[in-house]
DNA sequence: TTTTAGCACTCCCACCTGCCGAGTGCTAAC
DNA sequence: GTTAGCACTCGGCAGGTGGGAGTGCTAAAA
C-alpha cells in the first residue's frame, strides 16, 4: 500500500498541490483531452520534461487518484481527469490561450455590420461559435425585460389588432400582438405611444416602480382597456427576465466527440438544450461571473451531468444582455475554448454598440 | 428461376400493380416502418389475410423485388421497401390516419392566443411537431418580403441610428437596424414613415414595382441619403423571398431512430439543416403541393439522401407564408405524420389570423 | 395454370475461446 | 526518494461455432 505517500497527500488542501503533481495533473489533462484515450505512466514520463521514469510517475498517479482528481476506467488502463481533477485543472492549471490571428479575422467578418436584424446575429454567432469551438453552442439573445427601452410604439395591424413594439437602446426590436377591443384611431394610438416612451424610455421593464405606472394609468386614463393588456404585458416581461429567445448552433458537434457516440445520452442532451427552463434561465439571468464553467454534475439539469459547459456573458451598451454558452464532454478542450468565447462576446457587444 | 413471372410483371406500369401485389408491398412498408426489422414471408402470410401460403407470397415479393420496389438488405433476411417502393406507397397505397381527437386538443393548447409574438409561437410550433410526430421538425418563418404590409416606419434609436420596422397583415413585425447619416428629427422621421406606409402600405413587398419606387424617390427627395438605405433594404428583401429563418423542434428525435445511430449520419443531417440554402429555399419560398413528400435521394439536399422530408404549407390570412417539415428516416410513418402536419399548420393559420 | 409443401442453402448474429498489448502495483535494489 | 523488474489484470480482437431466420427451387397438389 502507498500509505506513506497517501496519508500526507490527503492532507492537502486542493489549492496546494505540489509542484510536481501540478505539472502531471495538468499533462494528463491535457493529453487526455488530445486524445480522448486513458493516460498511463509511460506515455507520461515522456510527455512531461522532468526526466522522471515511469514508475515514478506511477506514484504520483497513485496519490492523484487517491485524492479524487484521476479515476480508472478499469484496471489498467491509464488515468483520466475525475470532475475533480477538470475541476482543478480549470482553477488553477490552465493556461487560456491566445486566440490566433485568422480566427479573429473570421469573427470579425461574421460579425460585420451588414447583418442587420438581431435575430440574424445571434443565430450567426451561434453558427460561428459552433465552427470556431467544435462544441455545440446556445446562445441567449437580449430579453425585453433587462433592456434600457427607447421607445415603446402601437402599430396598428388593422381595427381590431395591433403591435406592441419596444425599442431598446442597443437598437433590438421586441414586439408583441395585442387585441383591440374598441377600435382606435391612429392618432390616439400615436398619443398612447408617446405617453409610453415619455414615462418608460430610458429606463429597464425590470426597474419600473409603482409610481411610474401609477403615471401612466393617470395619463392614460380613457384608454383604460387597452392599457391593461399592454401594463400586464410590459409587467410579465419585467418580472421575467429569465425567458430569452434560444439560438442553438453547431448540434452536429455533439456528436462528433466519443463521448455522444451512445445515441440516448445525445439524446438527453438534446432535450434538456430545447426544453430545459432551468438552462433557459441559466442563460437568460444577469448573474456574477463573466466566464462561468461548469463541469458534469456541477451543471443545474441532469441530463448535462455528463457534459461541461461553458458560458459568457455579453453586453449591450455596457449593460448585460444574455451569455453565450458551448456545451460538450466534460473532456473539453477548455484552454482554446473559454478565450474564443471572450472574443465573440466582445465582437458581439460591439456589433450592438454600433448598430 | 421466375422468368414466366417477371417477364409479366417488368410489363407493369407502376400504377397498375396487381391488386394482391399491391396489398402484399403495403403489408411490408406498413410492417417494416412499425418493426423496423426486414419482412420476411412467413410473418407477411400471417399478416395479409388472404390465406395464402408463405411459398405463394415468396413469389410475390421476389416479383416485386425485381420490379424494383423491395430490396434484401442480404440473402434470407427478409425485405424492406426501397426507396421506390416507399414512393408507390406513398403515392397510391397510403391511407393517411385520422388525427386523434385529443392530439388535435394538443395543437389547439399548445397554440393558444396568449401566445403573443410571432417568434414565440413557431418555435412553440416546432416543438409541438418533434413532440407530436416524434421526427425531427425544421420550420420556416413567415418572411418579410412574401408578406402583404400594413405599415412601414422608423424608429428613432438615437441620433446616429434608427430601427426599420414593418408590421405585416398577419401582425409578424419585422425590423433592421439603420445607420442615420444625418440626424433626423421625430418630426421628419414620423413623416417618412406615414409617406412609406401610404405607399408600400397593402402590398408584399415582392410585388412593388418601378413606379411605386420612383413615387417614393419623389415624395421623399429631402431624404435621399437615408431612402437610400431603406429602399436596397426592402427591395433585398422583396428579391430573396427565400431567406425565413428556421426554428428547428426535437432535434433528439433524429437519434431516436436506428437509421441514425451512426453519428456519421445524423451529423451529416444536422449540418445540412443548420447550414444549407438549399433546404432553407426549398421551405421558404412559396411552392406548389400544398404537401411535399420528399423521399431519400428525391431530396435537394444530399445529406438528406436517407432522409425523407415532408413539408406542408402554411398561410397568414390567405397569403402563402412558409412550410412546415419533419425529417426522418425513409421509413417514416407517412400515414401519420402527414395528417398531423395538416393539423398544426391549419391551426398556426388560425393563430395568425385571430392573432 | 396457380398454389403449396419440402428441402437444401445462405447469411447474419451471438457466443465462446485464446491471445496480445497496455498498464498497473508491488518489491527490492540503487 | 527513485528506479528496474516482474507478475498480474483487463479490454479488445481474431477466429471458430451453432442456431435461427428466410430464401429459391423443385415437384406435387389443386
Amino acid at each position: 500500500m502507498a500509505n506513506s505517500r497517501s496519508v500526507r497527500v490527503v492532507n492537502f488542501s486542493p489549492a496546494e498541490l505540489d509542484e510536481r503533481k501540478r505539472l502531471i495533473l495538468r499533462a494528463i489533462v491535457e493529453e487526455h483531452v488530445a486524445t480522448g484515450q486513458p493516460v498511463g505512466s509511460r506515455l507520461l514520463a515522456r510527455v512531461v520534461a522532468l526526466g522522471l521514469s515511469p514508475a515514478t510517475v506511477r506514484n504520483e498517479m497513485a496519490d492523484l487518484e487517491e485524492s479524487g482528481y484521476l479515476e480508472s476506467p478499469h484496471h489498467s488502463a491509464g488515468r483520466i481527469p475525475s470532475q475533480l481533477g477538470y475541476r482543478f485543472y480549470v482553477d488553477h492549471l490552465m493556461q487560456p490561450a491566445q486566440v490566433p490571428f485568422d480566427l479573429l479575422e473570421v469573427i470579425r467578418e461574421s460579425l460585420e455590420l451588414k447583418t442587420r436584424t438581431v435575430e440574424a446575429v445571434m443565430q450567426q454567432t451561434a453558427h460561428l461559435l459552433g465552427r470556431l469551438t467544435n462544441y455545440m453552442t446556445v446562445v441567449a439573445g437580449p430579453t425585453a425585460g433587462a433592456s434600457v427601452l427607447r421607445r415603446i410604439d402601437i402599430l396598428p395591424v388593422d381595427d381590431r389588432r395591433a403591435v406592441l413594439v419596444a425599442v431598446t437602446g442597443g437598437g433590438a426590436v421586441h414586439d408583441w400582438a395585442i387585441d383591440l377591443s374598441t377600435p382606435l384611431s391612429d392618432e390616439e394610438l400615436r398619443y398612447i405611444s408617446e405617453v409610453l416612451t415619455r414615462l418608460l424610455g430610458g429606463r429597464a421593464l425590470a426597474d419600473v416602480g409603482r409610481t411610474v405606472l401609477q403615471g401612466l394609468e393617470d395619463a392614460l386614463a380613457p384608454y383604460r382597456d387597452l392599457l391593461h393588456v399592454v401594463l400586464e404585458l410590459l409587467h410579465d416581461q419585467g418580472q421575467a427576465p429569465g425567458e430569452p429567445h434560444l439560438y442553438q448552433g453547431g448540434v452536429a458537434n455533439l456528436l462528433a466527440h466519443q463521448e455522444f457516440h451512445d445515441p440516448r445520452l445525445a439524446m438527453d442532451v438534446l432535450w434538456a438544450v430545447e426544453q430545459s427552463p432551468e438552462l433557459r434561465q441559466e442563460l437568460g439571468q444577469a448573474g456574477e461571473p463573466l466566464v462561468r464553467i461548469r463541469i458534469g454534475t456541477e451543471n443545474v439539469v441532469d441530463a448535462l451531468s455528463h457534459c461541461s459547459m461553458i458560458s459568457v456573458s455579453y453586453t449591450v451598451n455596457g449593460e448585460w444582455a444574455g451569455r453565450l454558452a458551448i456545451i460538450g464532454p466534460t473532456r473539453m478542450d477548455y484552454a482554446h475554448a473559454v478565450p474564443v468565447l471572450q472574443a465573440v462576446a466582445e465582437h458581439l457587444a460591439g456589433w450592438f454598440g454600433r448598430i
